[in-house]
DNA sequence: TAATAAGTGCAACATTGTTGCATTTATATC
DNA sequence: GATATAAATGCAACAATGTTGCACTTATTA
């Protein structure tokens, strides 16, 4: 199940010009196959004993990854962040669920999210940050 | 004008069935007083000098504040906590925005948030985070 | 004024993430 | 295929934010 996303990976990242490293593929194969954003220590976890890489690449790839735009990561009320990967490059503009119960967190891309936000007079809109919150079907 | 928010701070707390010890009077004075939302480093410095409490005793003091609805607490993409005294204590559901220049926080009464938020099927609703990020007027 | 629970200060610790620098490695070029 | 080189990695140390345990102090009650 996991090879199949090696190969998305490896070509995802020779596209964007990027050294195909065995980190690197390992780390987006592990996004690519997750259905929910998940942490910088979960992924460490889901990496197998074959690949075990260090804190700080591990931080180093991530960033990169995100910089390329191949991942997002997502803030969270827990001071850590969650990644996820980007099926499709360009809908950046979404918002998460995070479950109160289990800490779980999943893109809600059905989500549409307008740009008219009524702001005070002088300030500029950029983007916005929406995080839904409630309990997931398994914490119900 | 510090002084006039010292008495309104000690009623609030005095209501709330809690001692109205200095370090809780000061801190939600100081938050009153304050047009935005501001981090637990600021509230150190802008507390008076005759008021120099220990890092903890202001981690738990706002921790007490917020349990009993005089301030809430807002995330941050810098992992840093930001808090805000409650003007009207029953609206707690709003939205905030962040200068992504200054990193100042406000809060953004005017935006209605609509709880029909349509989750997967199994999923329930609790609440939601709303922050719209962009340039306050100084940074624009 | 004294008793007591509530609040505070200090030291130590935990977690998450970052920086500097030497070493290793994927890729391009020969 | 061998080699040069920039890019990526590993290690150690550090930084920022927040937490825990426990002894000490203080606001409140009686």
């Amino acid at each position: 199940m996991l090879n199949k996303f090696y190969h998305t990976a490896e070509d995802m990242i020779r596209h964007h010009g990027g050294r195909a490293t065995a980190g690197r593929i390992g780390i987006l194969a592990t996004l690519l196959t997750e259905q929910q954003a998940i942490t910088h220590r979960e992924i460490e976890q889901r990496l197998p004993q074959s690949l075990q890489l260090d804190r700080v690449t591990l931080y180093r790839t991530l960033e990169w990854l995100v910089e390329n735009g191949l991942i997002h990561k997502i803030t969270s009320d827990d001071r850590v962040w969650r990644y996820n990967a980007n099926l499709e490059p360009q809908s950046h503009q979404h918002a998460h669920f995070k479950c109160t119960g289990c800490a779980q967190v999943i893109c809600l891309d059905s989500l549409p999210i307008e740009q008219n936000w009524p702001l005070p007079t002088g300030y500029r809109f950029q983007e916005i940050e929406l995080t839904v919150k409630g309990l997931c079907a398994n914490c119900c």
